[in-house]
DNA sequence: GTAAATAGATATTTCGATCTATCTATATTG
DNA sequence: CAATATAGATAGATCGAAATATCTATTTAC
């Protein structure tokens, strides 16, 4: 094997345990069983635990980011049309379309709520993904005209941010489209009328 | 002192701690210790921890909606202006101009994400305080007129969550202005036109 | 005087982390 | 090719701290 194979069992089984059951809540232990590998093995790739949830939730980011990218994409070439796509591909996330991965909410909201405080490590990262996010929305927002780019992006954001967590909390499977027509009502103000 | 002057410090500090620090994170002996209360004084009160943490979010759910009440029927009498001051109320509570609390997100939202299985007690007393909560906006959209009072409801209380989770995260303080502008959006698509 | 509260000891887990000794597979070297 | 050095992984013991919970004996307050 090339080199890191026993580092990336216990990198992916702390990112699923981390994400299903809660960071806390997660211990060395689980994850050094669930991932079958002995417990010096995850001191000799990681500094701690500290260390293996930053990995964690920086690898996380990255996935998500690069998946929410290319589904956007996929569904949707013009730019006000990719803005709403956005919902939809949080739709299919909801209702645990994403490969593999049941939903459970969004991870670095989770993260930031039990690391309550704003200059921990742990809620920097989840920060940092929340304003990449916004940084990707922002990009499609200027493709789309957008007279502020930037604020457009964060009030789709928020709706996002919005629809994730009432679904997570209250289970409202529907969330997605509610906040994908108030993001209709949302670019019919702010948005130049489309071209024919 | 009539009855339970302990229990309710034992209580208040409860509320407090696992508001602000989270609720696994939060130890008994912390507890006790900043309630200045004997150990076995908590154990006469409460059967445990998991029936301290109901006590306390059954508490909390209950003094924030009569708060916010209160303070919505205060600063508006026409109920579409109650459904927008809701947002007015989020956003003194965001940078925290609520009685003697930091603002630090949602307790709700941050309970069921430390507790995530859906069946748990303290993710169902969430998802509870959510649905009470759309109850009572709903009563205020019944009142200004909604054709669909429980619809519009679930789409402002997310509007309301995504502004305190966006200020939870990113620190964005003027999150509840942006959900403000969204609900007169959401209204005035809703809602018929107001009489002058 | 009676019920509540207290201090303090204690039991039992669990958690994160460290250390050691052993085993294995690969790579290096003679 | 064969002997050996090296790095990675393993099992298991162990440590200290913190967590929840229980029990007892004493003091306080009404």
């Amino acid at each position: 094997m090339a080199r890191p194979a026993k580092r990336d069992a216990v990198l992916a089984t702390a990112k699923r345990l981390f994400y299903r059951d809660g960071i806390r809540a997660t211990g060395i232990d689980r994850i050094l069983d669930e991932a079958g590998v002995a417990r010096m093995t995850l001191y000799n790739h990681f500094a701690g635990k500290d260390e293996l949830i930053a990995a964690a939730l920086q690898e996380r980011s990255g996935e998500f980011r690069a998946w929410l990218q290319a589904e956007v994409e996929q569904r949707a070439t013009d730019p006000r049309e990719r803005l709403l796509a956005v919902f939809d591909v949080v739709g299919d996330w909801i209702r645990g379309e994403r490969a593999g991965q049941g939903f459970a909410g969004c991870a670095f909201i989770k993260a930031a709520a039990e690391y309550g405080d704003s200059d921990d490590p742990v809620h920097r990262l989840a920060a940092g993904h929340k304003a990449a996010l916004r940084s990707d929305l922002a990009a499609l927002a200027r493709a789309a005209g957008a007279a502020q780019p930037e604020d457009l992006a964060a009030r789709l954001l928020m709706l996002v941010d919005g629809a994730i967590v009432t679904a997570q909390v209250s289970g409202d499977a529907a969330a997605a489209l509610w906040a994908r027509e108030l993001a209709g009502l949302l670019l019919a103000s702010e948005l130049p009328p489309a071209a024919p």
